[in-house]
RNA sequence: GUGAGCGUGGCCAAGUUGGUUAAGGCGCCAGGUUGUGGCCCUGGAGAUCGAGGGUUCAAAUCCCUUCGCUCACCCCA
């Protein structure tokens, strides 16, 4: 028979590596809690045309990049690929534009995409996310952008600095495009296998091509700032003067593009300084248009996603000790059927109280017991045996020293502090 | 979709000019006397060497196919 695992791209979260995802959970959550975010869960499954409307049919995106079958009534649904479009469709389905504005939500959910695995990338993987639907103001940018860069300060990420840009709106962007357009088409460098390519089919990108043949190309490119409309550029520059009043620190990177078509004015990445391709850990921007594109009321927005996976990565690599939340556990060792019926009762006892404890493993001797008790890091172990059985005691021992004694069975709990 | 590297018990792995029962370590289980752990000692369980086929008297070691993993490209919400 074939051997069964889990399918290619997805993980299993071992006990083991529970600390790192609670980490992340809490910390995640009080800040944006702190913030006034509320939070949104919405389903794993979408109605397949959510996101053929969000990006386009006929990119690589919806046509090679998403989970989408056809369900047993014949609707094609789709595995959510990111979370911001669930949200705007949401919010539209709630009528959440009858909330105060702006509504401010944080989502933390597995996402899906269907991609060839490798580091940092998986088709399954986490995210979590803020967006704020129905203002406009630059402020919301520069909370958000602040939001993404304080929840990696707080993990102990703090080395980190948010690369930002403008890419205009529907009015300036095309000027711009073709502009970069113009400029490639006569230097664009032959040698390299995708760039031809990309000046037709999505110019922006031609601004992060990773070959060297091309940096150069790329460092003397048009900039987006200079193509901004009159809107877009006072937006542009209140931003950065919100960004300096909130004290984030950032980078100005005029390559910085998204792949999405619907993002608006700014775009901001988070980026490790030292890793390899696929290492973004956070990435958001504004989206004025898109949930009047998926048939709401025109509604201004901005948020950002931060994959999990990737910033656990970072966090490993900085070796910090995380706190795992040791409880007091008790192993309840026994020797015989009648102490063992005792010691079922104990436990009773101890998780009325709320104590973890655990019964020993069956058949074994009391060494083993006690090894046992080791080997899962209880501090202390209840014993039972004839002569507790006879005294109606219970021996406790200490295990992280080694003392003991016996005590009566009645004042278990107050050994514990629970009486 | 493209390219490269890898695939030996739960984990880390030695072994590849083909040749007796496939090392070792971790982990797991047991024992080290009479009811007691963590260290140490001894023993045990557990692998048809990813799978299928081929070459050969003989293959984990050579050839072919296939699957899987990893990394990179493409793409990236």
């Amino acid at each position: 028979m074939k051997k069964l695992q889990a399918p290619r791209g997805t993980n299993d979260i071992l006990p083991d590596e529970q600390k790192y995802w609670r980490l992340f959970e809490k910390t995640s959550t009080s800040l944006a809690e702190t913030f006034g975010y509320s939070r949104i869960d919405t389903p794993v499954i979408e109605d397949a045309k959510l996101f053929v409307r969000v990006v386009g049919e006929s990119t690589d995106i919806v046509e090679k990049e998403t989970y989408t079958f056809k369900d047993r009534g014949g609707d094609f649904i789709t595995l959510r690929p990111e979370g911001t479009a669930p949200i705007c469709r949401a919010y539209i389905q709630n009528g959440m534009h009858n909330l105060p504005q702006p509504v401010r939500l944080y989502y933390y959910c597995p996402v899906f995409r269907y991609d060839r695995p490798q580091a940092g990338r998986y088709r399954e993987h986490h995210q979590f996310g803020v967006e704020v639907l129905g203002d406009s103001n630059s402020t919301l940018d520069a909370e958000v952008i602040y939001l993404a860069w304080k929840l990696l300060n707080d993990l102990g990420i703090s080395n980190l600095i948010p690369l930002v840009n403008s890419v205009g709106d529907k009015k300036c962007r095309p000027n711009y495009i073709s502009e970069l357009k113009d400029y490639f088409h006569s230097s664009v460098v032959d040698s390299c296998p995708n760039c031809p390519r990309r000046l037709e089919e999505n110019p922006l990108r031609l601004l992060d091509c990773k070959e060297k043949s091309c940096l150069e190309v790329i460092s003397s490119a048009p900039n987006s700032i200079e193509y901004l409309c009159g809107e877009c550029l006072e937006h542009w520059e209140s931003l950065l003067i919100d960004l300096k009043n909130i004290g984030v620190p950032y980078v100005i990177d005029n390559r910085l593009v998204r792949g999405l078509d619907y993002y608006i004015r700014t775009v901001f990445e988070i980026v490790p300084q030292d890793s390899g391709s696929q290492s973004t850990i956070s990435g958001g921007g504004r989206y004025d248009g898109l949930i009047a594109q998926l048939g709401g009321p025109p509604t201004p927005g901005i948020g950002f996603g931060m994959g999990i996976e990737r910033v656990l990565l970072e966090l490993k690599k900085l070796n910090h000790e995380i706190d795992d939340t040791k409880t007091t556990k008790i192993l309840i060792a026994y020797t015989d059927e009648s102490s063992k019926a005792v010691g079922t009762t104990v436990r009773s006892q101890l998780h009325r109280s709320k104590i973890t404890s655990v019964l020993a493993p069956s058949g074994r001797s009391l060494k083993s017991q006690l090894r046992y008790a080791s080997s899962i890091k209880a501090s202390h172990a209840v014993i039972i045996g004839e002569r507790e059985l006879e005294n109606v005691t219970v021996t406790i021992r200490d295990l992280k020293g080694s003392e003991q004694k016996e005590i009566p069975q009645g004042n278990l709990l107050s050994y514990f502090g629970k009486g």
